[in-house]
DNA sequence: TTTCAAACTTACATCGATGTAAATTTGTAC
DNA sequence: GTACAAATTTACATCGATGTAAGTTTGAAA
């Protein structure tokens, strides 16, 4: 930086302030100083920034694991969404298999993150609050009580009813649920648990736990699994609300190996929209979450919170939309 | 530090020198700083120690898209490598809708990293010689005449030719491939190209322009649009070598579509074994790259150039195996 | 007891930017 | 021509760690 002062013949403190974007530079300084810049292909120590303004930019996103399509395409939504607001994102992978450790942020990178965006699956949310970090988190799902963090959420409830909704005025009466938590109900599936009982009940329906297939973890093997199980059961079922693609996706194959037609015998209806759905066989019907605006709504309350401009210090919780999508899954009527 | 250092009666020097693993340190100091470091828990601060060091132990992931199956799982297995080494993994997305900027690296996150992994895809990788940075740069390809960067790769035409060798080992004759790049062979499309004309040739067969099916990306999309393509000409295959699994599962989705049945009427493989590939319907035949050893051998070289000890100044090439998984899209012989 | 290496301390410069505050120049309106 | 705000400069401290180099203590071998 002394070395570009000195070729545009101003002080280091004026290069200092053109590249970081101080109001009060004038045109005429600002051309000079990045020429010199250019001159020089002069590039600033972001390091040395970060030990001086004691922000690095960069946010972290905690989610289960990438590998699985619905966290990888978030990943990529937050990713862009943070670029548009000049921030990297760090990814940190909740579900590690090669230790016990389940922290949400490496200690070691602690310090040097601005902010951090929590997507927990099966997690309790008030696993929030043990994070202890000194930084502003976002929480992707439902808010829970104490919590002090924003929270962005679609409205799983209303989701999952909307689903189940689909499939009773299709006719199906013996409606099957995939991915219930076998240790009680707790976060996401907890709400989707209760959408999908709503609806059940508010068509005079008895949910019956006959029909609750349980699974830990919300993987293409578990939903062939539990589907395996739920047959095994000798359970009639003429449809399946599944908690995600993932668990749909296997519970399509499992039925297909044990010679159930989907949509003639069973109608099958997912949640996430992850790109396979629609190229699957059958294609899924399923719920299509706003990815990109849950992503927006997540940068936007955390950079609010880092950067200081949110309007009040009180949690706030986002809510956003979804759409029903309708495939080959559930295209025949009964 | 001061604190820390205060507190165990040590000086600021001792605590840095315990804290950054400093060999000649007696284990009764050591405790004795680790006990002062739990009792004020304090955290170092990384940006005062990048600036110092000027390493940040963060390495760069360049890849075209997190939402595409393979580099999610592709990102997945090189953050658990890099975190095995002491490394924290920062992804780049090279290709962005939102901008026609497809540097591999954004220029604010240049200078925050040690080294990059990049992962061209349709691109040359002759690229890489005009990235231009002043970190060591480990691709994801064969290497190119002229690179100066060390390459880890798996044996694309080798591992081409044992997918095309099993479609024709059934019987098939008229064996149609599909992700060829319409501008030109570059890359990993060109050797996976090689590997399916040596295999016909090797069986005493032309390779027929006819059945050459183009696609620039590869996407399920693009795997569809280009199977209804080929489809259209009239051209008559009975096999389809696409050169990765979501263009076989595009494909898949549009022989369905026209009334083809996989694989009595067509043998389909693909090329990656993502996680889908177990899930469709019919299940995929592909090749399975180590995903886990590229990883693996990526980082080390990486970590080699940017800690100074790898043995040479040299290029270096890494090859890794493959296998051949065979499932039902290809199951009954002709 | 002597000797020498390892362990540790001390003091200070340094990495490269930005914040502060006071001083100076420039530009525009009246 | 004066007044005043904006633009700019200057000088320096500072963020929090680590490298250096010289000096002191400890401990084991000769």
């Amino acid at each position: 930086m002394q070395d570009v002062a000195a070729r545009a013949g101003v002080s280091v403190k004026t290069v200092s302030n053109v590249l970081s974007g101080y109001e009060h530079v004038s045109a005429k300084m600002r051309t000079r100083v990045m020429a010199a810049v250019d001159e020089l292909s002069y590039e600033i120590n972001i390091a040395a920034r970060n030990l001086r303004v004691g922000r690095t930019h960069v946010i972290g996103l905690a989610i289960p694991e990438l590998s699985q399509a619905y966290f990888a395409e978030l990943a990529d939504a937050v990713i862009r969404a943070a670029g548009q607001r000049g921030y990297t994102v760090l990814i940190e992978q909740t579900v590690r298999e090669d230790s016990t450790e389940i922290s949400a942020v490496s200690n070691m990178r602690k310090h040097s993150i601005d902010g951090l965006i929590y997507s927990p699956l099966t997690l309790a949310p008030a696993d929030v609050t043990q994070l202890n970090v000194d930084f502003p988190v976002v929480v992707l799902g439902e808010r829970v009580h104490g919590s002090q963090a924003d929270h962005v959420t679609m409205s799983n409830a209303a989701a999952t009813r909307a689903a189940t909704t689909h499939v009773l005025e299709l006719g199906r009466r013996r409606i099957a649920v995939l991915g219930v938590q076998p240790d009680g109900p707790v976060g996401t599936a907890a709400s989707r648990l209760q959408g999908y009982e709503d609806a059940l009940t508010s068509y005079g329906i008895e949910p019956d736990p006959k029909l609750f297939a349980a699974a830990s973890l919300w993987h293409r093997r578990n939903g062939v699994e539990a589907t395996e199980r739920l047959i095994a059961t000798g359970a009639t079922f003429d449809a399946i609300v599944c908690f995600n693609d993932a668990l749909a996706l296997g519970a399509l194959r499992a039925l297909k190996h044990n010679g159930l037609r989907v949509p003639e015998d069973v109608s099958v209806v997912g949640f996430d929209d992850i790109e396979d759905s629609s190229y699957s066989t059958p294609s899924l019907s399923t719920i299509s979450p706003r990815r990109d605006e849950i992503a927006q709504e997540a940068v936007a309350l955390l950079v609010e919170r880092i950067e200081g401009t949110a309007p009040s210090t009180a949690a706030r919780e986002v809510v956003t939309g979804f759409a029903l999508i309708v495939r080959e899954s559930t295209l025949v009527p009964f």
